[in-house]
DNA sequence: TTGACATTAAAACGATTGTTTGATACAAAC
DNA sequence: GTTTGTATCAAACAATCGTTTTAATGTCAA
């Protein structure tokens, strides 16, 4: 073929890069396996990317960020249309971004799992991931928290209370296993809005909700 | 040699491969990087365990299980030393058995990182880890923290508490590089106290802790 | 139509993988 | 002292890895 499927076939490959790649990691991942998934030539990867290194570096800019942006917008919408002046309307948006979203569930368990990846075992990757998507979003999600937390609050201790709410939204995703071994119910739309609704409650009141009656 | 040194290169196997497949994975790390570790042939491996899969099953069944006991044995000498009888000295004892603990700071990153994989990317070996550790575990956390909740309180909500606490010990214990990265500071016994505070704190009140002052 | 360029294709490359083999060394049993 | 069983060792195994090579195929400009 010509010149006409150059984007194409590069584009197949990054999408079934980052599928296995989140699914199997890095060194469990073969470029044969990734080559036949995008029925492409074993060669194409070495052709349009250099190597297999560059290509997983190139799942992470082309596929990771962009997504990561489109949760952030979702979040952000979701700010101005209804929850925009609450504490827990914050919270909500966050949650349900990160769990319900724009995105598939399929691609929102990638998502995850290329992240875990990065900060179990980081790679170059990790420092785009860090530096360009997470801190910037910190920064805002702080600026955002800090008129409804007390006045003298040190940042440092609005980034803790960000990173607990962001591990809880992070734990929900990617260790589906225990969650569902240990409350015994299936990852669906309902689940999830329960995990919404417990997030946004325990990150407001924590264990202490004796005063609300428990549910 | 002879049999005299059966049980120690087994044993040396079983330390450097778990230290291996923790920071690696099991597909990044060979078989003979780890038996050069380990100070043994090529063929060790083989000869103990079976094949390389066999070797990971065993590093759970004899590495990781044991010191998941030896962090729960903390915890729970703790709730009995001092902090038994409330509902922040349950959760301090917690996060202190997670952060601080018993172990070495490489024992507790390695413990964790192995933990995260088997979540992300899980093999025989979660369910080992699910069945024989977290949902006892968590078995019986719900039973100490029960008493401390609304009366009405639905097993699955109990459930979704724990499973928060401890996204939040687990997460502070793996993703060490976005936390130094947003909070500036080092992994050293000032910030893990730190955050031992932190997630009793969050976990008591969650956000809302105007009226406690901020720090 | 021709020449230049971009992409794909098949085949082979050397290196590395997990695993197996057969010989050797050693301690305990008889 | 011979036998038996266990552990270690160097060496080689077939298979698979990422990557390179070379040729073929297509498109577009001149």
């Amino acid at each position: 073929m010509g010149r006409a499927d150059n984007a194409i076939s590069r584009e197949r490959l990054l999408d079934e890069a980052e599928a296995l790649f989140a699914e199997k990691g890095f060194h469990a991942v073969t470029v044969r396996e990734i080559t036949k998934a995008a029925h492409c030539n074993l060669a194409s990867v070495n052709y349009h990317f250099g190597n297999k290194q560059n290509l997983y570096l190139e799942v992470f800019r082309a596929r990771w960020i962009p997504r990561a942006v489109k949760i952030q917008a979702g979040f952000k919408g979701a700010l101005s249309a209804r929850d925009g002046k609450s504490l827990s309307g914050i919270v909500h948006a966050l949650a349900e971004a990160f769990l319900k979203g724009p995105l598939t569930d399929n691609e929102r368990l990638r998502h995850s799992q290329l992240m875990i990846r990065e900060m179990v075992m980081p790679t170059p990757a990790a420092d785009i991931l860090v530096e360009q998507v997470i801190k910037p979003f910190f920064g805002e999600l702080a600026i955002l928290l800090r008129p409804f937390l007390a006045e003298d609050i040190e940042n440092e201790q609005v980034m803790l209370n960000i990173l607990s709410i962001f591990s809880m939204v992070i734990y929900f995703n990617f260790a589906r296993l225990p969650v569902m071994r240990v409350t015994g119910r299936e990852y669906d739309d309902d689940f999830k809005e329960r995990l919404v609704e417990h997030i946004v409650q325990f990150s407001l009141t924590g264990l202490d909700m004796k005063r609300k009656g428990g549910a």
